[in-house]
RNA sequence: CGGAGCGUGGCUCAGCCUGGUAGAGCACCUCGUUCGGGACGAGGGGGUCGCAGGUUCAAAUCCUGCCGCUCCGACCA
């Protein structure tokens, strides 16, 4: 993408408004900009990153065998009164009228519209388990939006329901999406610590909260530091095994939030304080839905039995926010390559040099023919100003090209992460970014 | 929802106290000179000051109401 014919409003000064990084980030960098309290429109960078994210969410939910629908954003109010959270929710639910005078709200969750459909359609124990995904946006009518998308009113969630013939079962269902979980973070740069949770509205009585460490988060929260040095990716996991010693291993090592932390539970030397940040929640609960929307099947021996339910949210506009409070310096963002909006920045230093265009345009060619996503930087700006907006919307790695170095025949080859410089020829610079 | 604050070109902000008809830096447009970490000169365009009402000869400035946004606290992916 040349950056001359891209959309990419920067800002060169932070906006009042944000108070914390990802969110003075986002907006300097042209990723989002506000419409409303709580409410953003993604431009083209932050698109691109909001979908590497979903993308790998939802590459981690089809692994763990669970199957993309998707559910619609308005919901009729008969379904929540039906499973009693209609009152229970309160002000959070956006509340709409339609032109017929019908209660319709803006779904702040799915439980009961999966539980309506699960029920008009499954009727046997031979037809479970069942675990159905979709990524959607949501409205939560938050009292006091905050933290740019990390907390808005409008937001992108994958939120997936188990549907089990007993506890056992269940149970498998949760391991399965604890594992995807862990896998689905790490795969984002993220080290995202499984933690005991409250069930709150949802209810139910297991739950785990999936919290990332970032300096900027939100609740404090206290670890084992084996945590540090913990590598998920390491071990590939058969999902059609036993999940429950990978789910045992991973919660066995402590950590807490702040209001469960045990100030004796661990000795000093190996204990980590730190901020968190939660990105992820997995609940078990039961019957709560398909008892009282009688979602029921029949058993091996003709009885109706309610199915055990479970369900798993990941905030997947949160997570660009989260990303980026775990991963930026006093230049801007630093992507990790796996959601980064494109993987190259490639600078000609001189728009107006017919020397360094043929160079950068020839490499431009030659990336674009070799599948590497580059952002093009062919403006005619100052030399500071295009490496100050590289640094700031963070890719990976940048490519400059000048007269100088193009006297001695390299281009320089920089790493955003660790500021490492080299100078390469330009067909050893196209050889290096095609092998990573 | 309790407490606090803000709303003036795209962004950051000054002007408001002590009313006299809007200003700076950055950004933008034109021309020229520049160019290896946010260049320089000259010229130029853009706002009626969140909205409504009131006071006054006169309101960005004073008064009232409303709307919007932000921050601190309790709740959430």
């Amino acid at each position: 993408m040349r950056l001359s014919a891209y959309f990419l409003p920067l800002l060169r000064e932070n906006p009042s408004e944000a108070q914390i990084v990802s969110h003075r980030l986002m907006l300097r960098a042209g990723m989002v900009r506000q419409l409303s309290a709580g409410i953003y429109s993604w431009l083209p960078l932050g698109f691109r990153v909001l979908n590497k994210v979903e993308q790998i969410v939802r590459e981690e939910q089809d692994a763990a065998g669970a199957l993309e629908v998707l559910m619609p954003t308005i919901q009729p109010a008969e379904l929540w009164q039906e499973s009693g959270r209609y009152e229970d929710y309160g002000k959070e639910m956006l509340r709409i009228t339609d032109r017929h005078e019908r209660q319709m709200l803006y779904g702040p969750t799915n439980e009961e519209v999966i539980t309506d459909i699960f029920r008009q359609s499954v009727k046997t124990y031979r037809d479970l388990p069942k675990n159905l995904y979709h990524i959607q946006w949501k409205f939560r009518d938050e009292v006091r939006p905050r933290f740019g998308v990390m907390r808005g009113r409008e937001f992108l969630m994958k939120d997936n329901y188990s549907f089990d013939l007993d506890a056992k079962g269940a149970k498998h269902s949760y391991n399965k999406m604890f594992v995807a979980y862990l896998r689905t973070f790490a795969r984002m740069g993220l080290k995202a610590i499984p933690m005991r949770a409250d069930t709150g509205p949802i209810g139910g009585d297991l739950s785990h909260e999936f919290i990332i460490l970032a300096d900027t988060g939100e609740s404090q929260v206290f670890c084992d530091r084996a945590w540090l040095d913990a590598d998920i990716l390491a071990n590939e996991v058969d999902y059609g095994s036993d999940l429950e010693p990978f789910f045992q291993k991973w919660t066995s090592l402590y950590a807490a939030t702040d209001e469960k932390h045990d100030p004796k539970a661990l000795p000093p030397d190996r204990l980590v304080t730190a901020r968190g940040i939660e990105v992820g929640h997995i609940f078990y609960f039961g019957t709560k839905y398909s008892a009282p929307m009688k979602a029921v099947v029949a058993g091996p021996n003709g009885e109706q039995i309610p199915v055990e339910m479970g369900s798993y949210g990941i905030g997947v506009s949160r997570l660009v926010g989260a990303i980026i409070e775990a991963s930026h310096d006093d230049a801007g963002i630093i992507w990790p390559e796996s959601v980064a909006p494109f993987k190259l920045g490639l600078v000609n230093l001189r728009a107006g040099d017919q020397r360094c265009i043929a160079a950068a345009d020839d490499l431009y060619a030659k990336l674009n023919r070799a599948g590497i996503e580059v952002l093009y930087d062919d403006r005619d700006e100052s030399p500071g100003a295009k490496f100050a907006a590289m640094d700031l919307i963070g890719l990976p790695y940048q490519l400059v090209i000048g007269p100088r170095g193009l006297d001695k025949g390299v281009v320089e080859f920089k790493e955003r992460k660790t500021g490492a410089r080299s100078e390469l020829a330009p067909d050893a610079a196209l050889n290096r970014l095609a092998g990573r």
